[in-house]
DNA sequence: ATAACTATTGACATTTTGTCTATAGACAAT
DNA sequence: ATTGTCTATAGACAAAATGTCAATAGTTAT
């Protein structure tokens, strides 16, 4: 990946049959709400953990990814009452995603798995010839 | 993923900068080749061992991504003069193949760490109550 | 003739991802 | 009043991996 830190996995029909695709991005997103509950830029700067780097990602695509999530049902809003500065809307998990990420979680793993066994293959032959 | 064995990682700009996306169809493609020549309809039963279903692989999707690597230089081809049934195209990595080979392989195995770390804050939080 | 095996290509469609554009408010510092 | 930081968004355009479906046609063996 030339771009580095950008762009995960990308789209294709075959990454979601339905409505609610394993997004890379709205997979990371649920489980730093599944931590705890949060808002639009600190979840952005939380990112960087999954190998985002804040600096570069724009703020527009996660708003797109916390909106897909909101009308999925899998997040819940509501403005923060107590913060001094700006508003701030806070996002939390619910029950309904919290089953949607478990399951995602699965595929994910399920994606890491194939990725060993081309490594497996891989360095069985790039090892065989020394 | 309920499609099951389809649809790896599927599409997107950040996906692929340049003409050469680190497609994973491509990448388990170049692994087989990496292995030894072969030929199309050999290659696609032996993507099961990538989790692949052999019964539910469209032929054309293969083909595509067999082309789009000859495209690239990935891979060079000629006719099988020994096969005794019908003819058969072998396709045979080349070094330049396997140059963007392991530079995939590079990214698919950041790509299993990225799941990684989400899998471990997943299970941390999960875990710490339980 | 039928089946298995083999070689292909292209059109249509879906979906995640990225870039860029745009708007606007709440506070604090100058 | 101006500027900076922080915060909330939305939408249009574009790219690209993936899947479905349709189509063609040859080589063997049964």
């Amino acid at each position: 990946m030339p771009g580095g830190p950008h762009g995960r996995f990308g789209a294709g029909r075959g990454m979601g049959r339905g409505p609610a695709g394993p997004m890379f991005l709205q997979a990371c997103l649920l489980v730093l709400l599944h931590k705890g509950k949060s808002y639009g830029y600190s979840l952005a700067q939380d990112l960087k953990q999954f190998g985002f780097d804040p600096a570069r990602i724009d703020i527009s695509i996660i708003y797109r990814a916390l909106r897909g999530l909101e009308m999925q049902g899998l997040v819940e809003t509501a403005w923060d009452e107590n913060s001094l500065g700006p508003q701030r809307r806070m996002y939390e998990i619910t029950p309904q995603g919290e089953a949607v990420l478990s399951a995602w979680m699965q595929n994910l793993h399920q994606r890491k798995l194939e990725i060993e066994a081309l490594e497996s293959v891989y360095d069985e032959v790039t090892n065989r010839h020394p």
